[in-house]
DNA sequence: TAACAGCTAAACACGT
DNA sequence: AACGTGTTTAGCTGTT
């Protein structure tokens, strides 16, 4: 007896659409978490790899810096006046480029598309974004200096026009400037490469005309024409002088940057090829190296001069100089051995990512193969590389499902096998927003996904891809009583989604809407008051997917859940870094775990229950209904053969402890930057 | 194409 | 009267 069964009106058992639609989500579980780990360790060695590049462009930038300094100090001592910096004349001001100097940020729109597809998990999101931040600020930083780069350099170059100055003096800044420029050149190339592997792991889609991404910038006006006739009048004057290799070379940098203005200008230094693809042919030493392996020393850690340890990337001479940093700083430690286990914990994801993948690989094969001339063969699901049905679908998908919120993006999540229509690895990641709230019901359970995305959830405004079904009854569910208000169980979305915290007249009305239709929602008079329960049975009434009766997609859909154990581990393993131990069981009382492990069971034990509706399926985890749940009315007699209780209502004990009831968020929209 | 699921908006009733 | 709660209907989009 959990309360008084009070007067329970649900008047509307007579709905017509019945509750039995709960909420569904989409996610396959194997498709979100492989995303993820697939992505994470690379992404942050690059990001790291990266910023280390980065530090040491900077560097070279500083000397160069030094050496312009000097070269200003010279003319000046020369007898120039030194002009005031803001006398800039418009005609011949040379402003940065912003295409240029733009870091390569991730747009608001790719963001939202990123967000949208979801093909990573959040956090990892997180991640990418910050080591995006890191980039930006080490460029907005050089982005400063340039700028005033080049206008101590604009303005010198003037004096010295008219002057009549020494053209060599001239040609020296000139090729400082170019110095600066090649610096740029290749810290933006290592944009490049960060947004690229952003690309391959899915993140980004770069859509052909979408100018958000300053994937051509070095071709497009990166120096203005006025410089660009300035140094036509400059090389032409003094061409007898100066044919040194390194001139040369300048000077094609220096045309190459106008070369959109110019495209027969001389040599370019771009590769025509790598630049169709938005990528330049200038490489740092460091990438180029890293496809071949032949060195003599082969050591697993040890390549291309770099010590190959998760996070080091100590330069290492040769190869005794390796070995004796591996052992010096590499040593039997806590450290080490705490870098080792995240590296299992890598490569144990990664070898399912690649079973799974191949098992998908697999299926995409053999469903090409047979039935190709299905109408439906290359349905919604995915939206190609595109960007017309990536855009159409945006368009769609946006106004309707989100008046209220333009700003944030459905984020529906959509597993790549649900589209086995996909034919190249980028579309893969491209699958684009679908107004749909997805099935809880034979994919990932939204315990788990909200468990494991809690954070983002909470600080993203992503809607959660779950029906208001189903997040009302994980809100009742997570109660200690299995019961709330509706007072309360607004404030379980306020606190639990960000974006939820907007807009709070159309989705309270939606909460509310839907706990009146749906006859899963019991409300029950209490000494408080009225609250809400789930009637577990109604909610697993909801209609049978297509899925039920194919032996294949069940089987499927066990895989499915299967992978989701040992990614419960590699769950685990993230939380082992926060000094939790380390493969953990869901019974140790953690409440993330035991909620997600319980989902698990409750997924899978709800898809079988729903595919294997007339086996006698006994399993010993199954425990009738109403000997654990409050459920006090019920307008239709029980069915027996529906009457097997969810094993989510073990997650009651594991009731998350920090379940904060008188936390509320209100309506006020919260702030942006909860970060 | 129709039925259905889900979302949003809105009207309305009722109680405080 | 204002507000919160609850019910119901309608229209729309997307899926089956």
């Amino acid at each position: 007896m959990m309360q008084e069964s009070g007067t329970e009106t649900k008047s509307n058992g007579s709905a017509i659409q019945n509750g039995s639609s709960g909420g569904n989500h989409l996610l396959q579980c194997g498709s979100l978490r492989e995303g993820r780990s697939n992505g994470e360790t690379p992404a942050a060695d690059a990001g790291a790899a990266e910023l280390v590049h980065v530090q040491q462009q900077q560097q070279a930038l500083q000397v160069a810096r030094q050496l312009l300094l000097q070269q200003q100090q010279q003319q000046q001592v020369s007898g120039l006046k030194s002009p005031k910096r803001n006398d800039k004349q418009p005609a011949l001001q040379v402003p940065v480029s912003v295409a240029m100097m733009t870091p390569q940020v991730i747009t608001p729109q790719q963001m939202q598309q990123i967000l949208q597809q979801q093909v990573l998990s959040p956090q990892q999101l997180q991640v990418l974004l910050q080591q995006q931040q890191a980039l930006m600020l080490q460029q907005q930083q050089l982005q400063e200096f340039y700028k005033k780069q080049q206008e101590q350099l604009q303005l010198q170059l003037l004096q010295q026009q008219h002057a009549g100055k020494q053209p060599k003096e001239q040609q020296q800044v000139a090729t400082q400037q170019l110095a600066f420029q090649q610096q740029l050149l290749q810290m933006q190339q290592l944009q490049q490469q960060h947004l690229l592997s952003l690309q391959r792991q899915g993140l980004l889609t770069i859509q052909p005309g979408q100018p958000a991404l300053p994937l051509q910038p070095l071709a497009q006006g990166m120096i203005p024409t006025e410089l660009q006739q300035l140094w036509k009048e400059v090389t032409s004057a003094h061409s007898a002088e100066e044919t040194t290799g390194s001139n040369h070379s300048s000077l094609d940098l220096t045309t190459t940057c106008v070369s959109s203005s110019a495209p027969s200008k001389t040599s370019l230094i771009m590769n025509p090829h790598a630049s169709t693809n938005g990528q330049l042919s200038v490489h740092t030493p460091k990438r180029e190296s890293l496809s071949h392996e032949e060195h003599p020393h082969s050591h697993p850690l040890y390549g291309h001069g770099v010590c190959k340890w998760p996070g080091c990337e100590a330069v290492c001479e040769d190869f005794q100089s390796f070995l004796k940093h591996l052992n010096s700083e590499h040593a039997l430690d806590d450290r080490s051995t705490a870098q080792c286990r995240v590296q299992m914990q890598v490569v144990q994801q990664l070898e399912l990512q690649l079973a799974k993948d191949k098992e998908r690989l697999q299926a995409m094969m053999t469903h090409l193969h047979v039935k190709s001339t299905e109408p439906k063969a290359a349905p919604q699901p995915l939206n190609l590389v595109s960007s017309v049905t990536l855009s159409k679908s945006a368009s769609e998908a946006s106004p309707q499902s989100l008046p209220h919120t333009p700003t944030t993006p459905t984020a529906p999540i959509t597993p790549v096998t649900q589209g086995p229509s996909v034919i190249t690895t980028t579309s893969m990641h491209t699958v684009g927003p679908i107004r749909r709230r997805y099935s809880d019901k034979y994919n990932v359970p939204i315990s788990s996904d909200i468990a494991q995305n809690q954070e983002f959830y909470k600080n993203a405004e992503v809607r959660p891809p779950f029906t208001y079904a189903s997040l009302i009854r994980q809100a009742i569910l997570e109660s200690p009583e299995k019961q709330l208000t509706l007072n309360e169980i607004y404030n379980w979305f306020t606190r639990m989604f960000a974006y939820f915290r907007r807009n709070a007249a159309t989705w309270k009305n939606a909460v509310r809407h839907n706990l009146s239709l749906h006859k899963c929602f019991v409300r029950v008079e209490n000494v408080k008051g009225a609250v809400w329960t789930v009637d577990e049975v109604e909610f697993q009434k909801r209609r049978p997917q297509k899925i039920s009766g194919n032996p294949s997609l069940i089987k499927n859909m066990q895989t499915s859940h299967a992978y989701c154990t040992p990614l419960n581990a590699a769950l685990q393993a993230s939380m082992a870094e926060n000094s939790i131990p380390l493969y953990t069981t869901a019974s140790m009382g953690n409440p993330t775990l035991g909620n997600l492990a319980s989902a698990i069971r409750e997924e899978l034990n709800g898809a079988m229950e729903h595919t294997n509706s007339n086996e006698s399926d006994s399993s010993p985890g199954r425990s009738p209904l109403q000997a654990v749940h409050p459920v006090h009315v019920k307008e239709e007699p029980l069915d027996p053969e529906e009457a097997e209780g969810p094993l989510s209502l073990v997650t009651t004990a594991n009731h998350s402890p920090d379940f904060d009831h008188d936390r509320d968020y209100e309506d006020e929209p919260v702030n942006e930057d909860m970060e």
